[in-house]
DNA sequence: AAATTAAATAGGAATGATTACTATTTACAA
DNA sequence: TTGTAAATAGTAATCATTCCTATTTAATTT
């Protein structure tokens, strides 16, 4: 893999971020360093980081948003603003129950727990 | 709400599936029975009876799929094929503990399991 | 320090799922 | 029956994402 400006910027804009940006919004930011960048070269990286491990993504919807935050972890999903909060919730299943109960082999719990963020408490 | 015989089908058609089919699905299947029926038309009701609550639509990936299941329920999702199996798992958080550490008001969860399915075991 | 080469880019076109628009059709009530 | 507004078919538009390609550039070789 050869070294691209481009691509190490993004991957600092991903990894610094605390919010779940999604591919418009990293190149929003992007600009702001390299004026011309295109948003092919957004989205071509952003999967390449992926793809190596060095960002996770998040199916939201109908949206792909990504996570600076590699360590195995949930999210709380906001309904009110679309805020995705990290969490350290594990998520534990009866691994030998789904095999016998559904004759299917489970590796992976993908969970988001939906509700409101304290900006919204009156 | 007017009687429609296009909307009677498409509620038909989502609630004898167990695919969980998408859009272009139900369309086909509509197209059987009204040969000119339009996709949009088709999109428009799945919106319809979900917000009447008479299917329940499932955001996977990148596209929507529906479930005629109108129960509470959760699924296991193959990887190799895209096949979703209606479970009885339940989720169970500790919705106090949520709302003490991540100052989140929780009141639904929404996962998948990932893994195989049968049709894939050697 | 050039020349070479293939990977990466910028910019724009294409795609695929979904939604919006609009003239026509249809359910249903007066 | 006739009047009406809701629903439809057909099509155009939108939005996120991917694809295409001429040009630029990182890295290797002279
Ligand atoms: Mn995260
Ligand atoms: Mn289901
Ligand atoms: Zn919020
Ligand atoms: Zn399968």
């Amino acid at each position: 893999m050869r070294y691209s400006y481009q691509r190490e910027l993004i991957k600092d804009i991903v990894r610094s971020s605390k919010t779940h940006p999604n591919a418009e919004w990293v190149f929003c930011e992007a600009k702001k360093k390299v004026e011309n960048i295109s948003l092919g070269t957004v989205y071509r990286n952003l999967k390449i980081l992926e793809n190596t491990g060095k960002i996770k993504s998040i199916h939201d919807d109908n949206q792909v948003r990504y996570d600076g935050n590699i360590e195995d972890h949930h999210h709380l999903k906001c309904v009110k603003c679309g805020a995705l909060i990290d969490t350290d919730i594990q998520s534990n299943f009866d691994r030998k129950k789904i095999m016998d109960d559904y004759d299917f082999e489970p590796n992976e719990v993908k969970f988001f727990i939906l509700g409101k963020c304290k900006k919204h408490t009156k």
